[in-house]
Parts: C-alpha cells; sequence; structure tokens
DNA sequence: TCGAATTAATTTAGTAACCGAAGAAAATAG
DNA sequence: CTATTTTCTTCGGTTACTAAATTAATTCGA
C-alpha cells in the first residue's frame, strides 16, 4: 500500500470536525471512505466512529456485500434526527421561528408574536419555541442550541446586537438574555452572514472553500466564506456592499452619503421608486411584471438596478476571487429583467479571466430561508463542539 | 495562580508557531512572557526553548536579576543570523537581489545581469547569488530558501508562473527551476502579495489580523490577509483592484476592458498621459513636483487617478472591512497630490462608521522592498517549518 | 466445498505535543 | 541565615493521533 497522503490533514481542526465535515458533505459513507476522503488514519477512524455511534450521533447502515470480494463495507450516516436546532430570524415584518434537524431540514415553523423591546421578545420566542415543540412533539431535551439572524450590527463573538436600525436597538445582550430565558446556547450572526453559514453547512457551498453570498433584500447585503471560514471583518462590518458608490450625486440614502448601491438596486428603494412612478407593485415579482408587460419606467428602474449590482459585485470578484457568487433573491424578483440586468453587467465588468472562473448562482429564497440559516449557526457550533 | 487562560490557544497552529510569532513581533522575550503571551504552558515553552536554542535559532541574553525579587528572567531573541535567506524580485526593469536575515534585514544586494528565458535567468541568478555571498562572506550553509517575487500571474503552490506580461512567460516553472539549479527551496508569489507577506512578517503589519495591502506601482495591486493568512483567491488571483472598472467609456486597458482603475491611477498610464500631455516627467516625483509648481494638466491627472483610486480602495473597506489598508509607493509619488486626493476620495467614499476604523497608512518603498518581500516569503516558510 | 484472495475494520503498541502540579533555582527582604 | 518570591524545569499523565499487525467477512477458483 502507498504511503497515505496526509496533506489533506491541515485543513481540518481535528479528526472529529474532518469526520462530521465529510458525513454533511455527502449521504452516507463507509469507514475506509472516511479514512480516503479526510486522510484520517483507519485506525482513528474507527475511534471516531465509536465515539460518535454511541453518542447517536452517526448510525451504521445495514452492510451491502453487493457481488464485490472483500469484508462488506458498513455506511455510517449522521443521524438527522438526533438534535434539533432552533433558528429565529430577528429584524423582519414578521419573526418566523423554525425548528430543524442536524442535516437543515425544517421540523416545525411558528411564527413569534409581535413584540418590540428585548424583553418582549425573549418572552415572545419562549411562548413560541414551546408551542413548536408540543406542535411536532419534540422533546426538549433534544435541542442544542438557538442561533438567531439580526438584521443590523452584530457582534458575534459576545452575542450583542450593537446596532439595528430596523428594530431600533442599540447594544442589546440578546444572545445573553435569550440564553438565560431558553436555557439553551445561543448565537447571533448578521443575516448575510448567517445566509452565508446556512449555504456553506447545508446548502450548495458545502464543499467551496471561498465564496461570496449576496442577499437581495430590501437592503442588499453580502458575506464572505474564506479559507472555509466565515469572514467578519476585524470589527464584525464586512460585507457592506450595499453601501458601495454607485453615484456619487445619487439620492441620499440612510447612511448618509449619496448613490450608495442599496439606493439603486435595494428592493427598499425600488419599491419607493416604483411607488413615486406610479406603479402600484407591492412587491418586486409585480415589478418584474409591469416589465414584462411593456412599462418602460419599470425595465429601466430594474436595469440601473442590476447594472448597479453587476457593477458592485464585479468589484468584489476582482478583489477577492471568491470560487463562487451566490445570489439570494429574498424579495421575489425571479429570473425577470433584474437578473438578465446583473448578469450582463457582470460580464462587462469582470476580466476575462474570470468570467470562467467564478461561478455566478442565483437562488429564490422561501420565506423559512432566514430562520434555517439562523439554526444553521447553532448546529454548526454545535457539531464543531462535539 | 488563576487558571491559565486558554482562549488564545487555537490561534497558532502549535506551541513552536507560537513562540516564533511571539519572538518576530518582540524584541526579547523571557519564557514566563512567552507563556503568558502565547497561551501555552510554562512546561511547553521551556521544552520549545530548549530545542530552539539546540538549533541556534534564539539565544539567551546574560540574565538581569534588577531589583527585583525572585528568581532572575533570562530573555530569549531570535538569533537573526541563525540563517540568511534570498529575495529576488523579477519582472521589473532590474531584477534585484538580496540576503537577508532571519529579521528581514538586507545584508547584501546584488542585481542580476540581464536575461530575456527562464535559463538564463537561473544562470544569473546562481551567478549573483554566489558573488552576493562571497562578498558578504555568509556561508552558503547559513542560507535557507529562496523567495522570489513575480510581477504576473502565480501558482504559487506548485512554483509555476501562470502569465507574466513583462517577462513575456506562459506556464514556467520558475520554482523547481531555480531549486534544481541552486539547491535550495524556492517559493514564488505574485509581487503584491509578497509585499503583504512582508509587511505581516517583518513590517508594520505583524500584529494585524486582517489588512489589505495596496501597492502602486506601474500597475496597480493588492493583496489581502484575512484571519493571519495571506488569501490567494480560489485561483490564486485575488487582489486585481487595478481592474475595477472606473469610467466604462474610459481608455482601452490591457486587459481588454476599458476605464480600468489602470488606465487612470497606475504609474504606466499616468506616464503615458504625462507624455501625451507634454510633460516630461520620467518619474511620478517629476509629475508630482509639476503640480506642485501649478501645472494645471499634472494637477489634474494626479487628482483624478487619487479620486479612482480612492474610490476602488472605498469598495475594498466595504466589502472585506480591514484593520488596514496599507498603500506601498513604488513609484515616488511622496506626499502630494496624489495622496491627498486617495486619502480625500476614500473620506468621501467610505461610510462614516468604517472612517474611524479602517487605519489607512502611506508607505515609500525603497529599492529593495521587492527582493526584501520576497525573502520575506521563504523565511516565513523556513519558520514554518521548524 | 474449502482454502486462497481480497477488502474492511479493529486491535495493539507507540509517539508527538501538549498540560498541571510539584519541585528546583536564584534572586531579595528582613 | 531563613523566609519569600518569582522563574524555570522536571515529572507524570492525557489526548489525539499513527503504523503495523490482526481479525472479520466476503467472493473466487480449483
Amino acid at each position: 500500500m502507498p504511503p497515505r497522503d496526509q496533506s489533506q490533514k491541515l485543513l481540518f481542526r481535528s479528526a472529529r470536525n474532518a469526520v462530521i465535515t465529510a458525513l454533511l458533505r455527502n449521504e452516507a459513507l463507509s469507514r475506509s471512505e472516511l479514512s480516503e476522503i479526510t486522510g484520517v488514519s483507519p485506525a482513528a477512524i474507527t475511534e471516531v466512529a465509536q465515539a460518535f455511534l454511541q453518542r447517536g450521533l452517526i448510525v451504521e447502515l445495514p452492510s451491502q456485500a453487493g457481488g464485490r470480494r472483500g469484508r462488506p463495507i458498513v455506511q455510517l450516516k449522521l443521524d438527522a434526527s438526533h438534535s434539533c436546532f432552533v433558528g429565529l430570524s430577528v429584524g423582519e415584518a414578521k419573526t418566523p421561528l423554525v425548528i430543524t434537524d442536524l442535516r437543515g431540514r425544517v421540523l416545525q415553523h411558528q411564527p413569534l408574536a409581535a413584540y418590540k423591546t428585548p424583553s418582549e421578545l425573549t418572552e415572545a420566542a419562549g411562548e413560541a419555541l414551546s408551542k413548536a415543540l408540543r406542535t411536532a412533539s419534540i422533546p426538549r431535551s433534544r435541542l442544542h442550541g438557538i442561533g438567531i439572524a439580526v438584521s443590523g450590527i452584530v457582534n458575534a463573538g459576545e452575542g450583542i446586537c450593537r446596532y439595528s436600525a430596523a428594530l431600533n436597538w442599540k447594544d442589546v445582550p440578546v444572545a445573553r438574555l435569550l440564553a438565560k430565558a431558553l436555557h439553551l446556547p445561543v448565537w447571533i450572526e448578521n443575516d448575510a452572514n448567517a445566509v452565508a453559514v446556512g449555504e456553506k453547512f447545508f446548502g450548495r457551498a458545502r464543499s467551496l472553500k471561498h465564496f461570496s453570498s449576496i442577499i437581495l433584500g430590501p437592503a442588499i447585503g453580502s458575506a464572505h466564506y474564506i479559507n472555509d471560514m466565515l469572514y467578519r471583518g476585524h470589527d464584525g462590518s464586512a460585507g457592506e456592499i450595499g453601501h458601495i458608490t454607485i453615484d456619487p450625486k445619487g439620492v441620499l440614502c440612510r447612511c448618509g452619503r449619496r448613490g450608495c448601491l442599496d439606493t439603486i438596486a435595494g428592493g427598499h428603494a425600488l419599491r419607493d421608486a416604483a411607488k413615486a412612478a406610479g406603479l402600484s407593485a407591492t412587491n418586486m415579482r409585480g415589478l418584474e411584471d409591469f416589465a414584462l408587460h411593456g412599462s418602460a419606467v419599470a425595465s429601466r428602474l430594474l436595469r440601473s438596478a442590476g447594472n448597479a449590482l453587476g457593477f458592485a459585485a464585479a468589484s468584489l470578484v476582482h478583489l477577492n476571487s471568491p470560487q463562487c457568487l451566490i445570489f439570494t433573491d429574498i424579495e421575489g424578483f425571479g429570473n425577470g429583467v433584474f437578473r438578465t440586468a446583473i448578469r450582463q453587467s457582470l460580464e462587462n465588468n469582470i476580466m476575462a479571466r474570470f468570467l470562467g472562473s467564478t461561478q455566478v448562482v442565483f437562488t429564490d429564497a422561501d420565506t423559512a430561508l432566514l430562520p434555517r440559516s439562523a439554526a444553521s449557526i447553532a448546529a454548526f457550533e454545535y457539531l464543531n463542539s462535539i
């Protein structure tokens, strides 16, 4: 047998970690496959698998000899139902709460009652959680953490919401409050970061080492994974693509400057502009429909939005050269004028060399996206602590 | 004694690494200081120090009791002369080679003879190295590696220069060629990346976890350190700030598109523009002087260059939120119109929130900057392999 | 049908890299 | 000269691995 290639080994923090990562990326793997993929010795795989089996984190599938010579392989699989996580998205109009399993599947959906203050949030979350657990008959003991996606500026390390315009909060220790009330570990994260974690953990970025995620919502946010790690910026505020200047003489932005990308391509700004132009579009699907049926104004708005976004995203690609750019559409633009304009603008503004090497993906977000992503943070932290 | 804080431990790959990093950042440290700084146990520090002392990598300073109670402390210090590294910068008009010590001090400077092909480079490098060693009477045995900064696109992992316009090279296995000829380990790196490594290892970025370096040369390059690691992008081409579009209707760039930052603020472009305007400035100091003495054209060129660069750098700050932005001036602009315009443009284009939190630094490069930076790559790799 | 071959997984023994606690070393204070 | 203080080392133990040998469970071929 050739000496084992250990070049990959350093990529993982530990053998346990490597095994979990491999099992998240693949439905089921045998011990020898795990050894090969992770670069960890078969002996160590046996040991780690034993520990995980004992905990109930993984299960053995019935062995399948299958016409092959040799001892039959026994596949291992994460037991998705082993643990559940709570995901919560605050800052939106509604406050959805979900319970997911270990693989990010939503088991239960339960919106919170309206709230204003942090303590009202705590109370509403407690009630919604109890109800969700009751309805889905999930024992509390199976919960292993809560993730919260906040639309605003967050200090993830300390679990503090530093500022949220939507909630009118400043320096609220959200994580501590909820952890105390619900007796569970709580992590909070900016919503764009949460979506990126979700994509990395459960979504289409699972095997990408470097990617950026761009969220098309009321405002435009982005987040970067670099070297398999979420990069938050030195003070937790990387990814402010929405405030890249597009037109120095443009509309005043709430950040105090003029012509930020948000004022041209943010959902909120587009709704305002549509209203000002006399178009009665309540959501972006409506605006796209106007454009589709010949409205020059709608078309112009969407095209200039797409151009601006493509321009800013091109800067991102030139600067960071991600493997993939994931656009997440939570405003319901769908595949229309906006997307086409983004694609075109990207093509026009990116060096030829990058065009082939950076994948561009568009995703339609469902309503559970943010809370589900939030839950993935808790899942990630839990599995990393194992 | 309170239980030791081990929160920092994970930041380092190993105790050895932590000790070296601490000793690079500090002139001299006692074992107990090292233990405190790195979070490694005193026992482990003793062990690591012993190994390093044996190798001659560090030395003990004479102990100083100094009026204090208790056993006198013994300070440890990297022995800069323990090992030397070769740095080489290719792609410029001249090809400077330097020999540095372990702390990045240049011991000897020896430009290469002219060359065109890779094999001519190998020969010229061998001759220059021999001469440099002879002149400085450094024994060959003290050399531990060669770092090469290439102006072009590089695959650092495989040691291949994928493309260099200045050299007219394509897929040249530079590292392998030189390693074979000179019997030393060779690393190559894009020049902007090399400068960033130099700043991180020996320069003002030693204790910065995240920073970006922007090189103002014939072309404009940039490089990012993120989470204490050089981030090269998924295919080794992050940092192409020079090809961010500033003016879609601008001058044709050699990348095939129009109005790239390089065509407005690159040294090469500015020289061309100055010549076209009838200004006989051979270098950028000359152009700045024209502006200083009232030339409206020179002033306009430098201001628009600075505005464009500030605009692009603002995008970088919004996207990546580095702790620090280090501009390295290798064209000799000095502190004039250009810098002022960059600073102003940054202020105008960056959200207020970032203004205070992102440090902006300008550095004047000396002629040894690139080869010295190249040598730091070899030093880094050598110390990491210990 | 039964051993040979083959592949998967486990066991065993060993190592590197740490840690904590106790102890030794080298100074000062009284 | 002894107690105190601080630095550094020694010692024993743990964790997380590895390589090599061994066992397990199957198919193939005579």
